[in-house]
DNA sequence: TGAACTGTACTATTTGTGTTAGTACAGTTA
DNA sequence: TAACTGTACTAACACAAATAGTACAGTTCA
């Protein structure tokens, strides 16, 4: 069971499985050219239907998570600038939030105080 | 125009009109006990329905923005904890961020570089 | 008192998204 | 050929958001 449906997680569905591939791809669980269950195999597994996860196997090669061989299958994409571009994602986050903050003068620094590093300074 | 609402945004119409509000308010914008626009005058301003900015103002009221005198009107409530429950929230949603790096294997000094504060130090 | 405001509470309808279901077609593998 | 793979449709259902309309209750003020 590589990936799990939260029924209490507000996203839909095909949201969910696209966030668990890109999570094992861009962690390197499943590595470079690794298959994919089947749009099938998937659906039956997680008692969703195949028109689900075709739709999150659609975005995943979109935004060049996995490629598709038709006939064949699903597999990950050897693409190394995804982990940049995710960190990007993750500071453009992380800014709109202090922005925020800003915006309601409450300090940056306070608002990051503790959240630096894992036992190292801060 | 207080309040302004985007189309482009995914966000539904009763989720922007109580994010507005909530900022106007905490950033004190809107002080305490000062009247908002009614029900029926905001959703002709906004061109919306009424039932949508009832249901943005029940919102308020119910997280503890605003409170309501029927036959009033909708005011600005005096409440200081506010301010730093917002604090809370958004350390929470930069903890989740932060912890998704660390699964993805990124560095949260690396991520946090440069958005410490505002030329003093970083 | 009565008119004109305020909020509140419904019901009905429309629209869009997510999901399910079913069918059909095309390419690959053994 | 049989049994897999992905892809492309259409139809139907459920749900949330939004709109529309009506009705009722409390406040303000002339």
């Amino acid at each position: 069971m590589l990936i799990r449906i939260d029924y209490q997680d507000a996203r839909p569905i095909y949201e969910q499985i696209t966030a668990g591939f890109e999570k094992l791809i861009l962690s390197g669980v499943l590595e470079p050219d690794e298959q994919l269950p089947s749009v099938r195999g998937l659906a039956v597994e997680l008692s969703t239907n195949p028109n689900t996860v075709q739709k999150a196997y659609a975005a995943l090669e979109r935004n060049g998570f996995i490629y598709t061989v038709k006939g064949r299958g699903n597999f990950v994409s050897g693409n190394v600038s995804l982990i940049n571009e995710r960190k990007r994602s993750m500071r453009e986050q992380i800014e709109a939030i202090l922005k925020e903050a800003d915006e309601l003068g409450i300090d940056r620094k306070e608002l990051l105080e503790g959240l630096g590093g894992k036992g190292k300074n801060d």
